[in-house]
DNA sequence: TCTGGGGTCCTAGGACCC
DNA sequence: TCTGGGGTCCTAGGACCC
């Protein structure tokens, strides 16, 4: 085991926005402001967003909608259906704004980012911090939390600390060791970044219950019972970084999409609908970072939650690997028929693709007749500049496969007319 | 009745090889 | 009862994150 120890003197900050997805909705109908509002999952189905008034109500994450649905009348709990499309424009609006604060900015999420602060001359981070957050206000009127410190891990303990201490007005740095000595002690080791309930629950059990406590880990142990990435955790809470600011986005190694039906699925071609219209939206996600798989899954799954239960995989490979649409329509076919089960009630599938490499572009010379492979990339992009107004014969939703939306708000950013709706 | 979606990394164990 | 000992590669599944 080894580890690339970095000079600890880089200063990072850490934005993240508060309760984001229920904060956009409340950017565009400032009367839901002080009230509970929640944003569900697609199809209606969990909470996946809390304003602080509606965690208060005692609304868990991922809480199913049914077992809180009395609250919505009798505490007034605004409900809205998951609107990613302007989610992911408030998002960007964020990072364009944060972008001004430094050249070296790590998009980490659609919510929150990481701030190189490097050769930066401050002499009150918390001021600093503070600053962020009233500029990002007054660009998007989203409310954010800003913690700065040496690693990523610490950094992410004083964000936290920003959002939930009042005393830190939405600030809060962790560069001075007593401060960090009292910090530490105050945090219980589950809100620990890398340590989830298993090990939580692992560390309780050898009465280890706090961040300082973690921190004060005999190195052994931890390399005994827990993992490297646990190791890396206790280092970074000593303020030895371990995790490089990473500054572009890189490529991502797999692509999916996967849906639960809003009804179940029992028709082999309904359910091949489906599936083909997942390989093709993947592949448009896949050919947007200009790579091509070299692998694919299909999955299939009844309602973990009822009788007889079957979920299957088949795995396939592609060689060379593609990115062709209508290949990977063929070949997502494929290995459904191998997994499809008759009989079954299918409440949830998806499409994977796997073994991503950069797509080499060559352009054909100009007296070269092209061949099938430039023929099908030429159409590939023209399709994605039609960017979705293009159907594919397979790629056929029917009704009762599309999304229960009972609740969405306006597409205010992209839609002229749900913005205007409002006034 | 009603329970999301999209990623990353690590590890144990099997297959295979010499 | 004994029944080699390493390597490497691959994959499924676990844990974690937002």
């Amino acid at each position: 085991m080894s580890f690339e120890l970095l000079p600890s003197a880089h200063t990072l900050a850490l934005v993240d926005c508060n309760n984001f997805y229920a904060s956009c909705e409340r950017v565009f109908n400032p009367s839901l402001n002080g009230k509970p509002i929640v944003v569900l999952s697609n199809n209606d189905g969990c909470a996946i967003a809390r304003s602080n008034e509606a965690k208060a109500l005692g609304i868990g994450m991922g809480e199913p909608l049914f077992k809180w649905r009395h609250l919505v009348n009798t505490q007034s709990v605004k409900v809205f259906s998951a609107n990613f499309a302007l989610y992911g424009d408030m998002s960007r609006r964020v990072m364009t704004t944060l972008q001004q604060f430094t050249p070296h900015l790590e998009v980490y999420s659609i919510d929150e980012a990481f701030l190189g602060l490097d050769g930066f001359k401050i002499d009150d981070h918390e001021a600093f911090g503070r600053q962020i957050r009233r500029t990002v206000l007054k660009h998007t009127g989203l409310p954010v939390s800003v913690g700065i410190a040496r690693t990523k891990t610490l950094v992410k303990v004083a964000n936290h600390a920003a959002k939930k201490d009042p005393r830190q007005q939405g600030a809060c740095a962790l560069l001075d060791d007593e401060v960090i000595r009292q910090r530490l002690s105050v945090t219980p080791v589950d809100e620990v970044w890398g340590i989830g309930r298993q090990r939580a629950k692992w560390l309780h059990s050898r009465e280890i219950h706090t961040a300082e406590a973690l921190r004060g880990m005999d190195d052994r142990v931890i390399r005994k019972h827990l993992n490297v990435m646990s190791m890396r955790t206790v280092y970074e809470l000593r303020g030895i970084a371990c995790l490089e600011l990473g500054e572009e986005s890189a490529a991502r190694k797999s692509i999916a999409t996967t849906r639960t039906f809003g009804d179940e699925i029992l028709d082999k071609d309904a359910l091949e609908g489906a599936v083909c219209s997942f390989a093709a939206l993947t592949a448009g996600r896949l050919r947007e970072q200009g790579s091509a798989a070299g692998g694919m899954q299909v999955f299939i799954e009844t309602s973990p939650f009822k009788a007889d239960y079957y979920t299957n995989a088949a795995l396939g490979t592609m060689s060379p690997a593609m990115s062709f649409t209508p290949h990977l329509m063929a070949q997502a076919r494929m290995l459904l028929g191998r997994i499809f089960r008759p009989g079954a009630r299918y409440k949830r599938a998806g499409v994977v693709l796997l073994d991503l490499v950069q797509q080499d572009v060559q352009s054909p010379g100009l007296y070269e007749v092209p061949g099938d492979q430039e023929k099908q990339e030429r159409l590939m992009e023209v399709v994605d500049q039609l960017d979705g107004h293009v159907f594919w014969a397979k790629e056929q939703m029917s009704e009762g496969m599309h999304l229960k939306q009972a609740h969405r708000s306006g597409r205010f950013t992209s839609r002229w007319g749900e913005l205007l709706a409002v006034g």
